[in-house]
DNA sequence: TCAACCTTGACACGACTCTGATAGGGTTGG
DNA sequence: CCAACCCTATCAGAGTCGTGTCAAGGTTGA
């Protein structure tokens, strides 16, 4: 059976990311490859494929990694995503009013009463 | 009528964020106020909410002003979010096999290609 | 009028990101 | 055996982020 894995060097010649970026990618979480018995890193297809789209995402659409990786936390922390939803519920639509999540409405209503108030501190 | 608008110095008392944070925050597009005639910013509840979310955020999970502001990119880009997208579904699952966007496919097919080519640069 | 706000613009700083380079040492294969 | 690779760890440097502060000037309201 023919060799299936790719060592750092040669998976960095395919893709365009150095070994040093290859390490850094692992090490933020984004592109994690396997490991040889003797601890070498081991990228296969699946990885290439992970490494081409990262590079296409920074040439095409300026995304740093930070984005990228947060987007991963969005996916594994539900509780995040929630939250940053809220917040982006709050941002679209500048007059029509529609139905905002609960805590939403109980925090327009603390604002009302605080703007009510005589600005004293 | 009772006043319906805080200045930013009034706006940064209610909030906890400072006037330069608040300047800040409209430059990078997140938390946008009005402005009176004479060029004064002018915070209502909206802001005030959307303020108070984001303060919320970056408490709460450690979330990046830069990371907020990609999630507003990922709303309104639908190319970027579907890049994304593309390379989140390369990231979840190991072995098993699933339906992939299209292109995904037959980029393991060069890639499966290359594999089979003799290492030469 | 005048104090207390507001505006924009700029400089500055610590912390972090991304990336290369280098050092000391293990693995592999002909 | 030994060249060519791999490993981890560390330093370094340019760039960006988040934030404060200061300067020069306009607005507001008692």
């Amino acid at each position: 059976m023919m060799q299936r894995w790719l060592t750092i060097g040669e998976a960095s010649r395919r893709c365009g990311w150095s070994p040093r970026m290859l390490r850094y990618l692992e090490q933020e979480g984004l592109v994690v490859p396997g490991r040889s018995e003797s601890g070498y890193r081991r990228y296969g297809i699946r990885e290439l494929n992970q490494l081409n789209a990262l590079a296409e995402l920074r040439a095409r659409f300026d995304v740093e990694l930070a984005e990228v990786e947060f987007a991963l936390r969005l996916r594994r922390e539900p509780a995040l995503s929630a939250a940053v939803e809220t917040w982006l519920a709050g941002t679209s639509v500048p007059e029509a009013e529609q139905p905002a999540p609960a805590w939403v409405e109980w925090e327009q209503l603390k604002h009302e009463r605080l703007l009510a108030t005589p600005t004293a501190a």
